[in-house]
DNA sequence: ACTCTAGTAGACAGATCTGTTCACGTCAAC
DNA sequence: GTTGACGTGAACAGATCTGTCTACTAGAGT
């Protein structure tokens, strides 16, 4: 081993693919140490527990999915441009590390409404929604908040139902309910 | 102690509420057997296994849902009858005692496909959705089956959006929703 | 009275968990 | 070459986990 790529890193990656394959409580330090070929005086180097790491893997994803979802929102500034965050959770879905929604879990685990794991995932499922609603509100001021809450409600519903039931077409139909929305709400071009 | 009350029970009754407060893997057999003051063989004469206690309470809670919501779709035929299940979402929000969908955090915290609980979990949420769509077929048998799916999607997008962000008001945005869907589906009175 | 059932408390086994510590290795920069 | 940063492996502590087992007790039915 030793080698030159960040320790950190690579501690992060290895525990957010083992927390997505099986959960959370039920992934053991001892397995993400053994996994990343790392080992446990480094951890604890980085990271002052494992609720630090967990947070860590959970801030990690939450930039990516942030930044992707702009990308997204930017390229097609119509009204019905939010509809693509469907098509992200379409290719998603269909990959085979799907698993669920790291948030919407981890939420599930630490349930406590006052516990830093929940409220971080709450967040989260925030923020996403208010890029959809920066998104719309150009568009649709007075309804804009409101559509975006309902589009998230969506998403969350479209995770959940292809997690549970293996519904690969989850996605698919909460944007044909996405559409129909903004087309009732008449926020489009 | 020694009350007549039969043991297995309230066993259950106690490990549903310790799941509810604090998760699956996060409740300890000790802790439910301290709580309702019942001691480890006796939990073991009555249940193989914590897996075993799980799914019975998963059982308990399919068969009380699946008959709550029964009992509302008779008490109105209409198609918007369907919609009785966002009011008994609704009403379950509210409480104090609301942590969340047995089932999904289930799902969550026992992701492998091929698990029993896991598994169990999904059929849960299709057997509701079955329920939903047997309303429908009389009033519009080409679409009842997507129409139920798409509702199930609304109540697990809400509760999830309730559980995450205590968003209260999830239900009642997720009726809207629905109702707007039957609405465009054209299968109302 | 006797027996059977259902329960108790609690010790125990053995695994696994998080987190700490210590003695040692490696390698690059200066 | 020496230093210092970074990492390793392994032992260890102490808690907690599921599950088993034994010895005992209370009460109900016959």
């Amino acid at each position: 081993m030793t080698q030159k790529a960040p320790r950190k890193q690579h501690l992060i990656d290895t525990a957010f693919r083992l927390f997505n394959e099986r959960g959370y409580h039920a992934t053991g330090i001892d397995l993400i140490l053994a996994e990343a070929g790392v080992s446990k005086a480094t951890l604890y180097k980085h990271f002052a527990s494992k609720e630090a790491l967990i947070l860590a893997v959970l801030e990690q994803r939450h930039r990516q999915l942030l930044e992707a979802l702009q990308q997204q929102l930017d390229s097609d500034p119509r009204p019905q441009g939010v509809l693509a965050v469907f098509d992200m959770l379409d290719s998603w879905f269909q990959t085979v590390e799907f698993f669920g929604c790291n948030f919407i879990r981890a939420s599930g685990e630490y349930s406590a409404p006052e516990d830093t794991i929940h409220r971080f995932a709450g967040a989260h499922k925030t923020k996403m929604g208010r890029l959809l609603e920066m998104h719309l509100r150009p568009h649709c001021p007075e309804q804009s908040s409101q559509i975006a809450n309902d589009l998230m409600l969506l998403v969350d519903g479209a995770i959940v139902t292809a997690q549970m039931r293996q519904a690969k077409d989850a996605a698919k139909r909460a944007r044909m309910i996405a559409q129909a929305l903004l087309l009732e709400a008449r926020c489009t071009d």
